[in-house]
DNA sequence: GCGTATTTGCAAATGATTTGCAACTAGGCC
DNA sequence: GGCCTAGTTGCAAATCATTTGCAAATACGC
């Protein structure tokens, strides 16, 4: 049940820095909130609601769901997690912990894999747009459909499903 | 009930377009889908399978929600609709006929309305990254928030609210 | 240590979208 | 023009991520 000393003190510092940025963006540093914001911060990956109480209830077993969603709000709000879509989903919001730079995704319609990416252009697009119309840019969606390098030469090798995969084989919501 | 002979003859010849339309893209062109996809044509503006619904009920009182849906699916599926989200609300999709040229939209933050604009550098981003990456794109969502260029300008003057309005004051599913 | 404004857990609600199924129908065929 | 069948519709009920109401619990300023 113990972890070696080494872990546990870096799990403490760890949960330390955690609290203090709940702290400096004004929010309770609650247990559950600071969980939360450190799975959010060790997993590079991109997290569901779903899945985030999924891994914190392993450590915090009477963790609801619904303290998930009002502490992922929270800390949205508080800018201290990025709240976006994946384009094969749009029913189910994703985070990710600002600590990580700005990039935009890619969701793989042959492998279904996540692929990040950076680009100038959308800043760009912005700047441009807040010339010409005067318009103020304060949040951008942004998320890609397409096939990773992969996929894409195993259809050019193998074109049999034509592109039946951004039509109707592809379900709206798959479930992995 | 009888609309004065010119409307009527606009109307049937309209209709013919959007039937002939349906055929084309390998779809029966049932009164339904018909009435759909000609509402979609003549709105120049962007619907959500609700607001599709009334209106279609004006002219056909049993339309069904989901026959709306279903039509939806297969009008984007076929190409001749366009499938999107506005960046305040992404629980509802919102539909465009897809004879409306390629453009992207930002939701004003301060007023609520949508505006449409165009720009190259997604797609420019999105052949870098084919260059680069080896990526195939097939689709992108691409949505912004912000504020218009009269609301921006409000918020200059009285910056009382500060970002209140993209954080907790802004409701995530806006009625209007 | 106390008191209060916040936060949590639980149960139930919401709301867009989907699904199952039987009845209906568009369009190819004669 | 009528028949046949695969495709479509309407209705009711299901899904499922997210939100809300409320009473009990708690972080943290004093």
């Amino acid at each position: 049940m113990m972890n070696e000393p080494g872990s546990e003190i870096r799990e403490s510092r760890q949960s330390d820095r955690v609290r203090d940025a709940l702290h400096a963006a004004g929010l309770r540093a609650t247990p559950q909130r600071t969980l939360i914001l450190s799975i959010l911060e060790e997993t590079g990956g991109h997290l569901d609601a779903q899945e985030l109480h999924l891994r914190a209830k392993a450590q915090m077993p009477n963790l609801n769901l619904v303290t998930v969603y009002r502490t992922l709000d929270a800390l949205r709000r508080s800018g201290l997690v990025r709240q976006q879509y994946f384009s094969r989903d749009h029913r189910r919001e994703i985070f990710e912990a600002v600590s990580r730079g700005e990039h935009y995704h890619l969701t793989c319609l042959g492998c279904g894999s996540v692929i990040e990416f950076s680009t100038w252009r959308i800043r760009q697009a912005q700047q441009e747009l807040a010339e010409s119309l005067g318009i103020t840019f304060t949040h951008a969606c942004v998320c890609f459909e397409g096939y990773c390098q992969q996929c894409a030469s195993k259809r050019r090798q193998a074109p049999d499903r034509g592109e039946g995969l951004s039509g109707k084989a592809l379900p709206k919501n798959p479930s992995n």
